[in-house]
DNA sequence: GACTGTTTCAAACGATCGATTAACACTTAA
DNA sequence: TTAAGTGTTAATCGATCGTTTGAAACAGTC
């Protein structure tokens, strides 16, 4: 995925400007005539294209939605449901859905600045949900969460629905704060380019999501 | 914590409705004379008191970080060393964190609606903190950090300081990340008032942290 | 070549922004 | 009794906001 070349047509252009200036100082902090400015195109143009600011930021809202293909499309189907080896497929799924959300999700492509903003901007979303942009959002996770909840309710089919659910928001949870709170861990680290190591942290992450969630296997004792 | 009447000088109340407005609306979003209103004052005090609206908006950090007297305090001081039952001192110290850290500073006091805007406040300003706050962020994170990397290291001496560093961040991220997404957690349940039982809550983040972290005594089989 | 609809533009609109000003009330000190 | 200092006010500043306007530029059709 290379930092890809500006579009030629300006309603294009206008929805790209837009995804950085957004990112970089919020939805009250951009002027469209800023977002018009970097897409080369004349302000008025938001209100012609989009009906207004509000329009253009949902426009914008909904291109970073679909423009990260979802990471699931590469992972088999949920489940079968009780087939036999249905609980491996269900362990090396939740290990396959980790590792995808890790890569494409969280540090998809950090030389291209629009992939970057992309995830400021859904991050930013996800905390505090414009009223408009709630139900773009929802649709957007709710293929994930059904994928993880189904994994878990294999691995641990003695567990009621709210504890899964729980069982996912912690697993979910790590790698969101991680991402979300970067800047902050890179300070609380020293180091700017802190995970040096994407793989040993996908490792970390499985290992401990597994543990948490209590499946046997993944418990080879620590040795104590 | 009653909902604390509205102070009677001016300055402190600029504060609060400024935590307020900014937890709602964002810094950009807000306006001074929206703020002034709201503590029943001059707009033009904002400039006075605060050297502007950006000094009102540091002030108003600095209140909330110092309003949330650190649930650290009741807590046994970090751990002793090397000395006998230092082990099952970390194990106790790591519950009593977790558990202090969910009720104090993630469920506060949802009645008053100051505490649950400096929740806010604190969040966003977590995931994006502005230029200035930074250094005030950091400042009440790390005693935080440092009681949990303490307790991680007596539970985990085997691992490494980055391990352990990842291991607090996955135990953090999924508190943080409950606390930070749950308008879309309970759209995603369809339960406005979604964590009923606050004790099985956590509860449940003890028994996942605890076994991600790989600790022995915390991995009762879950029976296969 | 005139007509039509779409896209783009510079200019201007009213509203609101954060900040400033000058006057006013009040306390304190000389 | 004056003078200085502090807190507060309404009125106003220039700048910028999102939007509107009217006309130019462009494409395609008869």
């Amino acid at each position: 995925m290379a930092p890809s070349p500006p579009p030629q047509d300006t309603r294009s252009r206008l929805i790209e400007s837009a995804i950085l200036h957004f990112a970089a100082k919020g939805y009250d902090g951009t002027g469209i005539r800023e977002i018009a400015k970097g897409a080369k195109a004349n302000s008025a143009l938001v209100t012609y294209h989009f009906c207004g600011k509000e329009g253009l930021f949902l426009e914008a809202l909904k291109a970073v939605f679909s423009r990260k293909t979802s990471p699931l499309t590469g992972l088999q189907p949920p489940l079968p449901a009780d087939a036999p080896g249905a609980r491996q497929a269900a362990l090396e799924g939740l290990q396959a859905y980790l590792r995808a959300f890790i890569t494409e999700l969280m540090f998809c492509d950090a030389r291209d600045p629009l992939d970057e903003a992309a995830m400021v901007l859904m991050a930013r979303e996800m905390q505090s949900p414009s009223e408009a942009a709630a139900p773009v959002l929802m649709a957007h996770i709710e293929p994930y969460v059904t994928y993880l909840m189904a994994c878990l309710s294999q691995l641990r089919p003695d567990l009621d629905e709210e504890a899964l659910f729980l069982m996912g928001n912690s697993i979910q949870g790590q790698v969101l704060h991680f991402r979300n709170s970067l800047g902050i861990i890179r300070l609380l680290r020293g180091n700017p380019a802190f995970p040096e190591n994407l793989e040993k942290l996908i490792q970390h992450f499985i290992d401990f999501s597994l543990r948490g969630l209590g499946v046997p296997e993944a418990f080879p004792q620590p040795r104590n």
